[in-house]
DNA sequence: GATGAATGAGGGTTCATTCAT
DNA sequence: GATGAATGAACCCTCATTCAT
């Protein structure tokens, strides 16, 4: 399914991913896309479709998988269950960190739901990664380190939750801590420190109390 | 602020709420709303202004406000801090699913951050609600039984994040642990009962573990 | 199925019909018909739904419909069966002559058969006109006036044909015969009245001649 | 004015004519002639200049001549008036069902008159085609065969009404006598012997009867 | 000679709002 | 106070054509 986009699509995509994050969905036009990335209105009809299908390709290319990262945590032997499982976080800090506008354009077509395909693609990925955190869990559980039962889709909601929602509160955050005089990347670099330990004490917590 | 609606004022919010929750402010227009409503198109400008002053009024209806409950709390010389603090949990668990519809808007309105209106609205929201926060977790610490560090807001992220996120993945927990042929009410018993469970181990963790 | 529409409507649907038959259905922007009459570009869509739907209202409105003059006809006494086919045969002159630009259209959009409404609205007319005929013929050959075979789909393209394609080739036909003084009623006039001879005794070899 | 067209080039006309006669020639866009064609659409514009031109060239290439036939007729000694002028309505029919699609475009094209160089192409052969047809009917009237005043304009509408009018409503002829268990090819020869033997009486009547 | 990429113009329709009543 | 009619702007998309290669 990964396509490869010439660099004006891929302009296109960029674009429409940053205006779509700021402005959302129906809130952006084809044409402000079109201005914004220089380019000609009609090309977004003549690359990808319609606006629609636009929106559909970026999901394609951003979708969050984590499969890879979870194989390679289990077969490394160096790290036990917990290690592994942080580790797990740190990714999807990572990755939702570098991918902030396409979260939060994750986050609103979550809300809606109107684009049957995206809805499509968004179960998927919820199956798949909720597959890969089972085998993970499954690990830790029969090492004896984690609690029996752990409701997965619960412990996802806490870690995705947390993450995309201080993801749509950073200006909030940054001024309640009087972090304003921080560059764009020492703040980013702090945020993700604090959000990294802040998840694994509430994962240590969800995974061993036995309640 | 509190503003008397009229009947059919009050119908025009319902059913805003009602279709801005499915489709998105910008998905959802005027038409939409009035038929929707049995109303004449007119008259949302007539009685609200605009389209966005529609919203406007929405949110300052709907906006989650939980100071008196916290003064209750803290007032409340039977129960102990943590009692206190899981109590404010549950409030806050009531009150997001009771208003589901309106907390999914205030998701993607908070990524779109469009309407100045409603960033203020939510901004004066944030600050009194971990104000209140503040109190009530101070309290704990004067006791001793609260870590002196708290990050009040990554808490509240971890709090709002989680039961929000749970609400545009209804659907999905559903599936995922079969409970199909529960009835709505049923469904959100359990939903609620699982949600205060896992979050007080949370809200036990950070509150207590000196990292 | 008779509709009422306001001076507006009829506005709008005499100048479609006047730009349809210049230009054609595809050839006539709502844009154009809009200007031309005067009124918001929005209105038709306003009104009608939709370009489709102004054509199809404007072909309910103009169908011909030759019932209630067959019924007449049939019912009178004084005159013998020819005669009543002659009576009909200039109210089809009539009719189509009055009414030029719509059957214009009607010529293309039978070519062109795309619009299932429409293509529907056209074959009730044929069959409700042919039965009409039908029953005109039949009355002539209880009388022995007629031939008994009477091939009616054949004898109505014949007379349909003549009149509608004498309508496309008016200019020509003046030219050729030297009209070009005559007034546009005076032409009307001659070629009604020649029209009228000439399918009379077309008619009359067709309803006598045994082949 | 013959010109030769490449393999593609007459595949683009063939094409063309195709949905012309199915859509009109607003209705079909260079794009749908050029998929269908398999070819790309830049050929459009590269071989015929634009997508009129290709019209006109269709035209050019379709336009019916009867000059041949006539001339052949008149020098033939063995048939009478009457027969040269049947044989020439069979040649009419015979052609204008041949080229079903084109006659079909040429009879929108007709009502439409929109573009100059086809509105000639028309006129001429209108001119063309009278005067052939003026000679023939001299020559029956001096021999003292047909009437003194034949309109030959209204005559050769009802000919060309006649079989294009037929050609618009195949199949509502075709339902109305229960024909369609009948292939395409028999069903044809049906339809032209049918229309042969009406024309012909029709004629018979046009160029002998004194009104 | 032939083509895929790209374009500006214009297509039909829907929008939130305002107007006259 | 309340409404149906009406509006201009903007919507997404498709058009015939041209351009660089």
């Amino acid at each position: 399914m990964k396509i490869d986009y010439s660099a004006k699509q891929q302009q296109l995509m960029d674009t429409a991913e940053l205006l779509f994050s700021r402005k959302g969905f129906d809130g952006t036009s084809v044409r402000d896309i079109a201005e914004e990335a220089g380019i000609n209105t009609a090309m977004i009809s003549y690359y990808f479709g319609s606006k629609e299908k636009l929106m559909e390709a970026i999901f394609e290319q951003r979708t969050l998988n984590i499969k890879e990262k979870v194989d390679l945590l289990l077969k490394d032997e160096r790290l036990d269950p917990f290690q592994k499982v942080y580790s797990l976080l740190d990714e999807y800090i990572d990755k939702i960190m570098q991918r902030k506008k396409f979260h939060r354009i994750l986050l609103c077509e979550q809300v809606i739901n109107q684009n049957p395909v995206i809805v499509e693609l968004m179960e998927k990925m919820k199956n798949r990664n909720s597959s890969c955190i089972h085998d993970l869990i499954r690990h830790g559980q029969k090492k004896g380190l984690f609690k029996k039962q752990v409701d997965i889709p619960m412990m996802m909601n806490t870690l995705i939750g947390t993450i995309t929602h201080i993801l749509v509160n950073l200006e909030f955050y940054r001024a309640y801590h009087n972090l304003e005089l921080l560059s764009e990347e020492e703040f980013e670099r702090v945020i993700k420190k604090k959000l990294s330990a802040h998840i694994k004490i509430i994962f240590k917590a969800i995974l061993t109390n036995e309640s």
